[in-house]
DNA sequence: TCCGGTAGTCAACCGCCGTTGATCACGGTC
DNA sequence: GACCGTGATCAACGGCGGTTGACTACCGGA
């Protein structure tokens, strides 16, 4: 094997040992997910994963940064934020059973490590929040939270609890709410006063 | 000992071992919550805890339904509502290192098992979403549960993740901001149009 | 043909945790 | 005082899971 093609291959192993690793984070809790599973996912010996990433919970840290990574861009026009942002928090129900998994579902199901929490915390705070933050009207930390706040408890009531009142019934009307909630959310008054 | 007062103290003994699993649960994980440090706080053999409870996966189940047995009263006037709620919501702050958890904090802790969902959500609509639809203007169980997303993610990014942002400064600008926000969603148009 | 480096394996270690069965301590009963 | 039911303990088992270090297979280069 060339220098070359050898460090090739490594590299493609290790993107189907973390591509995997994104898969099983996202079912199981971070806990439940053992390192095995993920080694056996892509035929690998459990220890070549933790040489290739230095430990579980590093891994861990580069699945949640990769799963994280597709979706994260807002319109420039801040009335367009809550479409946006509710069709990103909706598109994940058509190949629910085979497809990929929804990128907010690694963090749902990672909560309860507070090693993963942690991890997520930053990643949610630095990746998440601050850019909305500059896309809201006066550009505000707090209101970019509750924004994420809300779509954090939107996305635990639908993909982890399956609340069936919160299940789009065809016609985009849950979307279009979300959208108008959001919004509300983005001109609420700072003060609080209704 | 006679026979009444044995049985009065085990069943003593059983509540402080509920107690206490009560409290592990709401601060850690399922899997991260060892019986052994439950049997610890009560200070009594972890053997005995499994004596009483059957296994570990009954005594959660017996603790997630004591957490959850709080009765949550809604005020009749729907425009008291996001304040009340808000109330509700943040407070458990000042005793936070010392004091009880809120009731939700176990809910939240437990999101990752696949037996705790189905539990939780028998009882987040039947005990929460439900009641609090028929407290909202146009009676709906999308918009209570959209309610109920939203303050389900405040309790994640708060007590979980820790989010600095969501933290109180003082004032009650926080409260005030979040029951200005639910009473927008009670309010918003079912239609989504803004 | 031998060397060296690197992808990937093997086997074992170690600590944690739920679970189990034998056992103790003690107070009421006869 | 002997017996016994019961609250509670003790020590150990068995398995799982992350981690570790030695080892193999293979290939390009000298």
């Amino acid at each position: 094997m060339s220098r070359a093609s050898a460090a090739q291959q490594a590299a493609s192993t290790r993107e189907r040992i973390l591509d995997a690793a994104v898969q099983r984070f996202s079912r199981r809790s971070y806990e439940e997910t053992g390192l095995r599973d993920i080694a056996a996912d892509v035929g690998v010996d459990v220890a070549y994963v933790h040489r290739c990433f230095g430990s579980k919970e590093k891994l861990f840290a580069e699945a949640v940064r990769v799963a994280l990574k597709a979706d994260r861009s807002f319109p420039d026009d801040s009335r367009e934020l809550g479409r946006a942002l509710a069709r990103q928090a909706l598109a994940r129900d058509g190949k629910h059973s085979h497809g990929r998994t929804g990128s907010l579902d690694i963090v749902i199901r990672s909560l309860s490590s507070p090693q993963a929490a942690a991890v997520l915390r930053e990643f949610i705070v630095a990746d998440f929040i601050t850019p909305l933050s500059r896309h809201v009207d006066q550009p505000s930390l707090r209101r970019a939270s509750l924004i994420m706040a809300f779509l954090a408890g939107l996305g635990i009531l639908r993909n982890v609890l399956d609340v069936a009142s919160l299940r789009e019934a065809g016609g985009g009307e849950l979307e279009a709410m979300i959208a108008c909630i959001i919004q509300l959310i983005i001109a609420a008054p700072a003060s609080g006063r209704a």
